[in-house]
DNA sequence: CATCCGTGGCG
DNA sequence: TCGCCAAGGAT
């Protein structure tokens, strides 16, 4: 049997019942495979039912506005993702009379769709034959061929792009794109495959000569920066200062406390003589809350205290980016975990 | 094209 | 504790 139909007759008997698989709308299917950029089928599960219930149909995600897109994205992360959907769901109202597409080309060029996604919405939706490449694929590829080429450099992806393609059964393009990543998630992991009882381990280039552990071969990244982060909880009358976060930093668009950043670790003694606390509160009494919290993203380290300012509201010099919401309000804004999380444990 | 963009789970 | 990495995309 070839490579394609070892993997679909596995995934007939073996794979998992997702909802997403269960429609060939690409609306539905699109929501699905951006929620599942990068994140894991547990994680991303509940924000999907959350999606789907509330905005059925494209048009109704298009007529949102992207305050409320990202509060039902908040804690997932990578919110790049939900502005550019909310941009594709306009695009698609305004340029396709709210038919989603289902072209690979239409598709690549909405944003936040890439050629993964493209390719999979695509082949799902109506069978094109455009092969998956994604994180699964890379690695059920390098151990079965034992390609020792580096995933994440042009020559990897090419070749990689260029072997998928080459498997792809023609066929039934998006049972077998379905199949190859079910598979690598769920028996060639990345951690502990089950290679005891691997459809592939009579030909397994990787388990033949004990590379599994060693393959796919990946590049080392940078190593992440420190930053350190002062949040400021000022309150006024059961009202609570927020800011919201600039379009080019981490966290776009997202809400938070009014934060003062530092270049290096300060003590409090110092960080309150700095010319930004002196201009922006003054002289006002601070109270810390908790400890440092060490909030670990993909590139950065954010090391980050809160305090309270009890009457920060007489001395303020008040930003644009500053607004009171009430305490019970709080819950409506688009928050990042590190500020949930706090106002969760002290609010 | 190297770097940036979150969060959570796991060995 | 720490590093890896997970259904990637934009710049």
């Amino acid at each position: 049997m070839s490579f394609a139909n070892k993997l679909i007759a596995w995934y007939r008997s073996e794979g998992r019942d997702l909802p997403w698989r269960k429609t060939q709308d690409p609306y539905i299917i699109w929501l699905s495979e951006v929620i599942l950029q990068q994140t894991r089928v547990e994680q991303g599960l509940p924000y999907f039912y959350t999606f789907v219930e509330h905005f059925p149909s494209v048009a109704e995600f298009a007529a949102a506005n992207e305050d409320e897109v990202l509060r039902l994205w908040q804690g997932l992360g990578y919110y790049s993702r939900a502005r550019n959907m909310h941009k594709a769901a306009k695009i698609v109202v305004q340029d396709y009379q709210g038919q989603f597409p289902c072209d690979y080309e239409d598709l690549l060029s909405l944003p936040g769709v890439g050629e993964y996604t493209a390719a999979a919405i695509s082949s799902f939706s109506v069978g094109e034959c455009k092969a998956v490449l994604d994180g699964n694929v890379f690695r059920v590829l390098a151990r079965v061929f034992g390609i020792p080429t580096a995933i994440n450099t042009g020559e990897g992806k090419k070749l990689f792009q260029a072997l998928a393609q080459d498997l792809i059964s023609t066929s039934d393009p998006g049972t077998y794109n379905h199949a190859i990543m079910d598979f690598g998630a769920t028996v060639c992991k990345p951690k502990a495959p089950l290679c005891g009882d691997c459809i592939f381990r009579g030909e397994c280039a990787a388990l033949e000569e004990d590379t599994v552990a060693l393959l796919p071969v990946k590049l080392k990244a940078k190593k992440s920066r420190d930053r350190y982060f002062n949040y400021f909880v000022i309150e006024d009358d059961g009202m609570i200062l927020m800011s919201k976060r600039g379009s080019e930093d981490v966290w776009a668009n997202m809400y938070e406390f009014p934060l003062i950043e530092t270049k290096d670790k300060l003590e409090l003694e110092e960080l309150i003589h700095t010319e930004e606390y002196r201009t922006a509160f003054g002289d006002a009494v601070v109270k810390p809350l908790g400890g440092v919290t060490k909030h670990v993203l993909s590139h950065q380290n954010i090391y980050a205290r809160f305090f309270r300012l009890p009457n920060a509201k007489d001395v303020l010099e008040k930003k644009d980016t500053w607004h009171y919401f009430l305490l019970e309000n709080l819950d409506k804004l688009a928050k990042h975990k590190l500020v949930f999380s706090f106002i969760d444990k002290y609010l």
